[in-house]
DNA sequence: ATTCTTGCAAACGTTTTGCATTAAT
DNA sequence: ATTAATGCAAAACGTTTGCAAGAAT
């Protein structure tokens, strides 16, 4: 029941965040813009602005149930956090998004703040990539 | 001489150009947003307009003179492309830009990328951190 | 003389905000 | 009843564009 997770971060449960919490669920894992989001209320006759999809949103983000990144210029994409940390590739031809992990690549990051004498508040990897040709 | 790297990507030597690129000389290697680089005009009695900024800056991108970087979703900030490859460090309390680079860490990242049948055409790595508390 | 570049103002796409109304507790 | 959330339209933000005027070759 998503009403429990929105109580769980204080948030009032309301028709709108149930339903874009849901949309983010269903999505199975894809990033998906404010726009998207909002297009997908239309085609279910959900009369909510587009204003609010940005407001629960941000507010999803702050709670800590969505991560936000801002791949190319263009707009911001969401996803729901399920709490595995990874990094992302971008196939610039299709556009693709694929998720990956390296706690190797982690850990030199950790290395190199240490060494200038931070540590890591947060980080964003993205590789723009292509098809390697076959052969 | 500045005008000879305009005239060797194929830009007519003019004044905004010859300036702007001065600017991102005399920067030190600082990272400037196009409104940076307007008010140093400005600054200067230099009567260039924004929109003429961000053209030449988009035409710099083009040419392989600069590197245009777009950190956290506000503007973007450009420098000047040494020819040496590094990835970033931004300090979340001074908005301080630290510079790095890691052989190990962009050989993982080729790595990763193969094991998924791509090549990486660009990438983008941002840690973002604070100052490690004293003890 | 020709071609490219500029300045200005207006347009753009994305995101945020003010405010009166409505819904959740 | 109180407090917070919503819809809408308008504003804000960074950036881009159309066009007539000006500068570089």
């Amino acid at each position: 029941m998503e009403s429990q997770d929105l109580r769980k971060v204080g948030l009032k449960v309301t028709h709108p965040r149930v339903r874009i919490l849901g949309i983010l669920e269903e999505s199975g894992g894809k990033h998906l813009t404010a726009e998207d989001i909002y297009r997908e209320l239309l085609a279910h006759e959900d009369d909510i602005g587009l204003a609010t999809v940005y407001r629960v949103l941000t507010q999803f983000e702050t709670a800590g149930l969505v991560l936000k990144h801002n791949f190319e210029g263009g707009q911001a994409v969401y996803e729901l956090d399920r709490g595995h940390h990874h990094d992302h590739m971008v196939d610039l031809d299709t556009g693709k998004v694929i998720e990956f992990t390296s706690e190797e690549i982690e850990r030199l990051q950790r290395e190199i703040a240490d060494r200038h004498g931070y540590v890591i508040e947060e980080h964003s990897l993205v590789l723009y990539v292509r098809p390697k040709r076959k052969r």
